[in-house]
DNA sequence: ACGGTATTGCGACTCACTCTCGACAGAAGC
DNA sequence: GCTTCTGTCGAGAGTGAGTCGCAATACCGT
């Protein structure tokens, strides 16, 4: 056992996708492994020149887009516009995302496929995919605001 | 009758809202109205250049930011990344696109809510919001996938 | 018709993201 | 261990969506 900082499953995924495991893409996966919320593409540069990690903006944008790919994370828009990113399993899934803190919490299919099927034979579409997003306070949150500080 | 284009919801929408209904509010809505399906801002843009109505840019996203506000036209995200509005009544609901026309369907909730308590139950959020987006054919273009041309 | 004020247009600006291309470094071969 | 081949990187300019500030304009109530 000689690998510093192997058990990083993104960084695992990148190797068996044949992608080679740079310097970068490392920096990059241990980020993102270190968020456990969402996080948006200037979190990551923030982050990275904190540290001076030296990641030009392209290079993480790459390696975003190259993750995005292989379903390591997943990309997603906020209320707000902005885009964000959430690691996740290559599972289909969707999340929840507290809109004060920013944790998010995965959510296996809960009878969505009723739905979907629902709305395809109302509808006459032939569904592909779906998006489902679910925004509100998570219990830590929650906890905060019904005991005033 | 002199009114041209009167019953334009749209603008009802801002007139009642107690907005003034200008030139340039005006030809947003009739801009909007003339689209049945989704449109970005720069298909918004394109139109209105092209019939030389003199929209600026500013005026347009205003335009939009208000009548996204009045909850009028919706504004979502397309699986490519884009930003794209929709054109919607007031009530909650949610749009089926097609992936290749661009058209939507409105839906009434299916179900929906149910998942969502679910959800809630689950994760132990207190959700607040949720955004649907359900992608795929529409009849029209099944059709036309069927029978090749 | 007039005046107050909401809106507009302009144009410069910001910010996120992309592209190009020469330099570099990971992986495989010798 | 060293070389080579090629995928990847960094820098920095470019692009395009969206915003801002402000003077000019045009609604709308009176």
């Amino acid at each position: 056992m000689r690998r510093v900082t192997p058990a990083n499953p993104i960084v695992d995924a990148l190797d068996q996708a044949g992608y080679r495991l740079t310097g970068p893409r490392r920096a990059v996966a241990d980020l993102i492994t270190e968020h456990n919320g969402h996080f948006t593409a200037s979190d990551l540069e923030a982050a990275a020149r904190s540290r001076r990690l030296g990641l030009s903006r392209a290079t993480l944008f790459r390696a975003l887009d190259l993750l995005t790919e292989l379903h390591v994370v997943e990309r997603m828009d906020l209320p707000s516009g902005e885009h964000a990113y959430v690691p996740c399993a290559p599972a289909h899934h969707h999340h929840v995302i507290c809109s004060r803190c920013g944790r998010t919490s995965r959510v296996e299919d809960c009878g969505l496929a009723g739905v979907v099927a629902e709305v395809a034979r109302r509808s006459g579409y032939a569904i592909e995919t779906h998006r489902l997003e679910l925004f509100g306070l998570c219990r830590h949150c929650q906890a905060k605001t019904s005991a005033p500080d």
